[in-house]
Parts: C-alpha cells; structure tokens; sequence
RNA sequence: GCGGGUGUAGCUCAGUGGUAGAGCAUCAGCUUCCCAAGCUGAGGGCCGUGGGUUCGAUACCCAUCACCCGCUCCA
C-alpha cells in the first residue's frame, strides 16, 4: 500500500457532510464524548452489528472437531443490580484516585506513587513512581536529601499517607514539597438512580461492558437452552464509561457500543480456545476488507492485564492502525482469558451456585472464559478510515471504498436523463432490487453527478438506464473503484449483484 | 482535569471596530446517451454561547461550551 494515511480533518468532514456521523446534540453545541449516526451511519453500523451476529449466533465457525461450535444470543438490561458492579470489580477498580501537581500539571494516579520517609524523621518526604528502581530513589534521595541514599528513608506506598502529610511531600518531577493536590476519584461508571426518588439505596449504574449481562444470565441460558460446555453466549449492546478525556472521534466516546461474546470451556482448555478465536475474529475483520497490513495482534504485557485476567493465558488485542495512531496501532477487539474470575464472584455475591455439571462426567466446575469482546462503534470508525480514499482523478475527489457486504446502499439506480423514456424503466428496476438489498433509485441532475456522489458514500454500482436499454432491456454497470462500465440484461441486475458481491468478498 | 490551538453558510475557509464573502455541497431550470459536480439562478449565517469594553463588536477582553494536538487516563 502506497496510499497516504488519510486526515482524520477529512473523514470527519465527510461524515457530517454526507450524514454517517453528527456531534450529539449538535444544535446545543454538542455534548464532549457522544455522537450520533446519521441515515448513512446508522446502516453501516446496523450492516456491521448484523454481520457480527450472524458469524456468531446465526452460523458460528466450524470448531476444532469439524462441528459448528455452540453460541446463543443474548440481550440483557444495560441497569443492572448494583451489586453486579461490586462482584464484576468495577465499584472498586474502575475508580483511581488521582493526584495533581500544582507546578508541573502533571496527574499521577495516587496508587502508582511511593514515598520516601526519612527514617531521622528530618526533612522533606519523596513521591517517586512505584516502578522506580533503586538507582532512581538513591538519586531523587540524594539531590532533595542532601546525600542521603534510599536506605535512610522508609517507602510507604501514598494512598497510606493522610491528606494533611501532603504538604511536606516533593512530586515526582519537582524540588519544593507541597504541590501535590489531594486525591481525586474519577470512577468511569455514570449512575443513575432507580425510582422516583434519589437516594444512595437506590442508586444504579449503566453498565461499562456489555459481558456482566453474560455472567448473570449463565445459569438462566444453561437451564434453558440445552447447550452444553463449551458453549458462548453473545451480546450487543450499548456501554457506558465516563471518560476522563473522549477523544478522537468516536474512537473513545463515552456511550458507545460492544459485541462481545464469552465463550465458556473447561479450565484446561483456554489456552486452545483462545488460540482458536484469536484466528476467527482476526478472519472476521478481514472479510469486511480490513487489510491485513492495517491490522496487528497484540499480546498483553503481564503489567497490563486487567484484574480478571491476571491468572489466565493472557490478553490479545486486534489493533488497527487508524490515523490519529499511524505508525501505531488502537485496539479493535480484545480477545481475553477471564478465567473463572466472574462466574465465582457473581457466585459469591449472589449465593446462587454457578457451578457447571457436566452430564458426561458428572463432575461440578465453574467454566473459564475465553472474551473476544470487540467495539461495534470503533469497527465502524476502523471501517471508514480503511474506505477513505482520496482520488484526484474523479470528480468527487474521494470515494468510500466500502467492502459491499457494509456499504450502506449496495446500488444506485439512476436513469441516464430525466427523460420519461428512462425515469419509468428505472423506477420498475429499483421497485424489484429493493426487495433484495438497500438501493437508491436517482433521477435529477447529470449523470457525473450522481456517480460522485454515489462514490462519496461508497455505493459499489450504478446501474445506468439510456436509450438502448428501451431496445434490448440491458443497463450499463459502472463500478465505483475502477470507474469502468459493463452492459448486462437488466434481469440479470440481482444475480450480477449476488455474484459480484461474493467475488468482492473472497 | 492541565497546557496549547481552533470555532464565520451543510462542508472547507477568507475577511473587517461601522451589523459579511468565496469555492464546493443542496435545491430549481436548462443542457447532457455516461463521470460535463457544465451553464443559469435560488435558498441558506443575528460570525459557537453568555457577559464586558465601546456611540457601535463577528473582530478587543473575560467566562463558558465544543472540537483538534500534547499530558493524564483508557481495570
């Protein structure tokens, strides 16, 4: 690939412009971190949601054995329990308390700094990162303590210490103590409260993943559906995180949406079960024209594993490389080994028995669990960049190279001139293909016009009415990325259709 | 949340202390048998919002909101 990394400016510009995406709120000036899907967007998004569903639910892959693996669908409640939140650890984990420095506006998270407390009692205390290593303390200790080293003072961790010791403490990237603001929490979970009347009893939170719906519903799904281990179950659905900084379009947006599916196993086989979706959901992305080359597989650093992974296989993420990451790479969808970590934590909360029998062995397990959980709203974006090519040679000066099986219209129908000899063939064309797929039917203006724009939306096909189709019933076909022409029967429009989709899409 | 930048028509932008322009888009008419988004015309903005200075603010000042960049954050 040669082409130029696209300005995200441009991709913005073109949403609005052509109605895929809008600022939330947008006539009250917006509202940071929401955004809205226009009459394009909505479909692109609805193609994409669609098709996740059916590579899930409607016809999962063949598994390991040669037999389509087993998943259900799902739809839970985005206002759950509370209680969900403090068994998931999200009441607990998903806040960090910050501090900031007065003098470097820098923000450290109070629970990645240490202090060093002088054992003499005398002088200023020192906040370094908790990574530090001693060379570093031996040095910070030496420069603020007058050639002392790191074993003339004691390391407490900062959340230990009182508010009030704060003014005596030196921040890890100044001289003078008592910069340091006292600690603020920013929990990521917006909430909300059940009932007329607000009141911490009967506060609530909507849901900053889609995968705790899961985890409440196993036994529902295992006493009802007849699956057996291993099983998944899926879901969409809207997430909610209150972020501290939304950014980059809706990359990361406060309300957005996942597709995300547990897949349970027995414990000792996460590790091939990972592995096999990790292969899958890579494939996925790539049938709806994600090119390789934009997309990596990340292993997570054990540092960075979430809590619910810390004893699993580990974590994967699918990362592309959208424009505001180039060279690097965002994550698309994360493929994690949540171990048995949810089901025994909903089990404890709960008292309910979330136990799995198996009816081969007759032995009781809790399932692990294989997560790949992935960004509907950041698959849409991921889809956009990757169509965005800019194009000098034709009029429109861009076009959506959109992998059909996404393009929000499939086809334009479009009568070569506003001629009544044209308008009445073409509107009986699109009356039949609109049964079959999501078509526009476009009388007025030149025909240039309606191809660029149709190539601003990223509708693969025209098909072109004129004066020979009043002779011999055939249309011209003008494909949108070579912008060459064929000439067809015109009751041949829905098989080209179907056949030249499915080319397109191996 | 901090620092910097930006905010004028649907989009991209110009502009001035005396209440606004271009290109594209949109719409209409014409033209057109294939990219000729060609021709003609029309609609559309109290210049992000709220204050202040001023006889007068889109312009200067303050605040606020949104977006962009950098921190921070993103279990």
């Amino acid at each position: 690939m040669t082409e130029q990394t696209p300005d995200m400016k441009d991709i913005v510009a073109l949403c609005k412009r052509r109605g895929f995406i809008f600022p939330a709120s947008d006539i009250y000036g917006g509202l940071n971190g929401f955004w809205d899907y226009g009459p394009l967007g909505v479909e692109l998004k609805n193609n994409l949601r669609d098709l996740w569903w059916k590579s899930m639910v409607v016809t999962p892959p063949i598994g390991p054995d040669g037999q389509p693996v087993q998943i259900v669908g799902l739809d839970s409640s985005i206002v759950q329990n509370p209680k969900t939140w403090e068994a998931s650890g999200h009441i607990g984990g998903f806040s960090d308390p910050m501090v900031d420095c007065r003098e470097t506006k820098q923000r450290y998270r109070a629970d990645h700094l240490i202090v060093l407390i002088p054992k003499n009692g005398e002088g200023s205390w020192i906040s370094l990162h908790e990574d530090s290593d001693s060379e570093e303390m031996d040095k910070r200790a030496g420069k603020l303590g007058k050639g002392r080293n790191a074993n003339d003072y004691e390391i407490t961790p900062l959340t230990s210490l009182k508010t009030d010791d704060y003014a005596n403490i030196i921040a890890p990237d100044t001289k003078t103590p008592g910069t340091l603001t006292e600690p603020k929490e920013f929990n990521l979970m917006f909430h909300t409260y059940v009932g007329a009347t607000a009141s911490e009893d009967n506060k609530a939170y909507l849901r900053p993943e889609t995968a705790q719906g899961i985890f409440l519903n196993f036994k529902n799904v295992v006493d009802s559906s007849r699956v057996r281990v291993p099983f998944g179950i899926a879901q969409i659905g809207k997430a909610f995180r209150n972020e501290v900084t939304p950014r980059n379009f809706i990359f990361r947006s406060r309300e957005f949406e996942q597709m995300e599916m547990e897949w349970f196993c027995p414990p000792e086989d996460a590790k091939k079960w990972r592995a096999f979706w990790v292969e899958e959901r890579k494939k996925w992305w790539e049938s709806l024209g994600i090119n390789n080359d934009s997309m990596i597989l990340r292993e997570h650093e054990s540092d960075e594993l979430a809590h619910y992974a810390k004893d699993g296989v580990g974590t994967v993420d699918i990362e592309y490389r959208f424009p505001f990451t180039a060279p690097g790479f965002g994550e698309l969808e994360g493929i994690a080994h949540r171990c048995d970590f949810d089901l025994k934590q909903h089990q404890e909360h709960s008292g309910q028995n979330l136990e799995y029998m198996d009816p081969q062995t007759q032995k009781r397990y809790t399932p692990h669990v294989i997560e790949p959980a992935a960004g509907l709203t950041r698959g849409v974006l991921a889809l956009l960049c990757e169509a965005y090519t800019p194009d000098p040679e034709r009029p429109s000066g861009v076009y959506m190279n959109f992998h059909p099986s996404v393009a929000p219209k499939k086809a334009a129908i479009l009568p070569l001139t506003a001629k009544e000899e044209h308008v009445p063939i073409a509107t009986k064309l699109y009356m039949d293909i609109r049964e079959h797929y999501a078509v526009d039917l476009d009388i007025k203006q030149n025909i240039g016009k309606r191809y660029a724009r149709q190539d601003e939306i990223g509708t693969p096909f025209c098909f072109t009415v004129d004066n020979q189709t009043i002779e011999d019933q055939t249309v011209t076909v003008r494909h949108r990325n070579t912008m060459k022409q064929d000439r067809i029967a015109m009751d041949n429009v829905l098989e080209y259709m179907r056949k030249e989709m499915a080319l397109m899409g191996s």
